[in-house]
DNA sequence: GTCTATACACAGATAGAC
DNA sequence: GTCTATCTGTGTATAGAC
């Protein structure tokens, strides 16, 4: 997490340089095991010693990256959160979109990380890990844009009359980020009776349309 | 679990059947401690102590009415799903309901436990609680038994146009269970901002309605 | 059946050599 | 920074007296 500076002549700045790629690369494998074991099994059943196997290097080292267990699944939603907002980035680079439908798209994109076993998943409510990501400036930031940017197309959605406006921004906000960690979808998936792209149409279809006919 | 006959001549009856009553009356009190605190944290991040505490007996004692962690859940797990039977009981017997309107109550049922603290919440996917779980007789004929009422509304709601039929019934079956852990409940009560009467005609309207305009 | 005390296992975190 | 080895706490489960 920390560096110093080159202290003897043949520590070149090239030298240095390789060596943060290193320290960054590997960082970046952690950071890789522990999403995965957190979508896989949740906060509570990974173990650290888990991850350590996964990258193939020993607990302690983990701990000189990150100081806790609670650290480690932080980066990780970190990570997730800006993966979410560089998504935003190329919906909002699209021109002409409906908000309707960007809103759509993000939550297809959200559906499409948790079937790839890409989406971790938090304690359900009060635990030491959401103390942690409350105090963690990163992650917090993130959510804050994430939440203003949807709050935009819903309120040009809902002025425009394609969205319910007689609901709350913040209940459709809510509803959105729920079909992060839907339990449908693995459902449906647990069935083995459709791919991954019919259960995304049909969940979607659900959320957006309703289960009463049209 | 198990009682033996009256062996002693001053063993009526009577007695045995006060004692029976006695040991019913705490293996209750057990699991309603571990529903409220399956509510609360999870199974994982509960601990046997904790109910042991809260029912103020020793944590051995507990293991003379249930042989371990996981059966202490399932017990809880197969009250709840009783009663939910108990309810689809009391929905069947009101006359002239619509197929639609019964499928509602129950959701809403399943949001009003949630919100009052009585939704046990299982471990997202693999883990030694659902092995356990799909090895209870009690438990899985619960299960099945739900499913196939509510099968049977959802085959009416399709076939009288009020209920979206281009959707699998199975899909719908699903999305309905999940409600009764949805997070978007316990979101909007962290909010402030609104009654648990208010937060479940909002989730009700987003799932049958849906988030567009009608 | 209830208790106190304890065995056993495992997970988070650290010490200290290299 | 990486390793091996270890400390420490905690949680499930059990032994054995009453």
């Amino acid at each position: 997490m920390t560096s110093a500076v080159p202290k003897s002549p043949d520590e070149t700045p090239l030298k240095r340089s390789f060596r943060q790629q290193m320290h960054l690369a590997r960082e970046d494998a952690i950071v890789s095991a522990v999403n995965r074991l957190l979508a896989e099994k949740g906060f509570d059943a990974m173990t650290v010693d888990e991850v350590a196997a996964e990258v193939g290097i020993a607990k302690a080292s983990l701990y000189k990256h990150f100081p806790s267990k609670e650290d480690l699944a932080a980066a990780a939603m970190v990570r997730v959160m800006d993966r979410a907002r560089a998504f935003l980035d190329s919906l909002e680079g699209r021109a002409n979109q409906q908000p309707i439908e960007q809103l759509r798209a993000v939550a297809r994109w959200t559906m499409e990380v948790q079937l790839a076993g890409e989406m971790p998943s938090l304690p359900s409510e009060n635990s030491s890990l959401r103390a942690s990501l409350t105090t963690n400036k990163a992650y917090v930031d993130g959510l804050m844009d994430v939440s203003e940017r949807l709050g935009n197309w819903i309120t040009l959605a809902q002025a425009d009359g394609s969205l319910n406006n007689t609901l709350p921004a913040i209940a459709v906000l809510y509803t959105l980020f729920a079909r992060a960690c839907d339990p449908v979808l693995g459902f449906l998936k647990g069935s083995g009776q459709y791919g991954n792209d019919e259960i995304i149409d049909m969940v979607l279809s659900t959320c957006f349309d309703g289960l009463k006919s049209r």
